[in-house]
DNA sequence: TTTCCCGTTTACGTGAACGTCAATGGTTTG
DNA sequence: CAAACCATTGACGTTCACGTAAACGGGAAA
């Protein structure tokens, strides 16, 4: 029997708040069971959160991710609605990959403009306390604050 | 002297409406000169415009996406100012590279729900027209509902 | 028992990013 | 010159993903 998790519980591990979870149950991403009121969640729902969370942070909306979930549980839908299904996936993939070139531009440009302020900081310096240069093209170095 | 853009022009261009263009000027990503009352869009409005939507696509706000911009314009800010900016680049950059993680993740995923939709229709054919197969092992990527 | 601390439901509130009128005005086309 | 368009400024409406308070219950600790 593995193990279970309090709303409190899952909400800390993922950093998110109890209204979320319970939204998502609203939603009908996921449905814990209950000892008496008291939700439990199960190791599946645990995992179903982190594929919602992370469904989140590339963009889907809550009901797409819905739909998603659902595809992995259902077991026959017929021919027909497993065409539809998979030219749903098939689309999310392009899209998906799209936004991976997106991400790669973005990224570019941001470091392009952490070098930019370095080098004006450097020039700043640089009016005080002249020294030969060493241009450093500085990113990666901070850990990510907070 | 550059080409020049109505409001509808840049609306199909982009495929967005001129609602939405007109909402980037509220929110200052934008600030067209106007003949009279309309407006008109110099290349570089145009490029701002590319900017914003690629940095919507990748799930920035319009005031992220400000903030960014101004940083791209305004000349001299001070030391304190450009620490301010550059950390928050290197915190959008940290962000976009976890999601980039989680595209990659969202995209195997979803390569898997086509494999197994693709199974479960070769499976119906195979009931009627038998072959030989190699099954690909149907663990899911949730735990088995109990 | 009373006081906390979680937890629950119900329901209205909020911020972001536009959508959708309404009222108005310039312009070019038949 | 009137009809068709396209544009502009309010300003209220809408969807999404929760936030936030109100009112209530159960259990454990003081």
């Amino acid at each position: 029997m593995s193990r279970t998790y309090t709303i409190r519980e899952l909400a800390r591990e993922f950093g998110i708040t109890s209204r979320t979870l319970r939204h998502y149950e609203d939603e009908g991403l996921i449905s814990p069971e209950r000892r008496g009121t008291q939700r439990i969640y199960s190791a599946r729902d645990r995992a179903r959160v982190t594929l919602i969370l992370r469904g989140r942070r590339v963009g889907f909306t809550l009901a797409e991710i819905g739909e998603i979930l659902d595809l992995y549980n259902e077991e026959d839908h017929g021919a027909a609605q497993d065409m539809h299904a998979r030219s749903k996936f098939v689309q999310r993939i392009a899209a998906l990959e799209r936004q991976y070139k997106d991400i790669e531009e973005s990224i570019a440009e941001l470091k392009l403009g952490v070098t930019r302020i370095d080098n004006r900081m450097t020039e700043r310096h640089e009016e005080i306390n002249p020294r030969p240069q060493v241009r450093v093209s500085g990113f990666g170095v901070l850990p990510a604050a907070e």
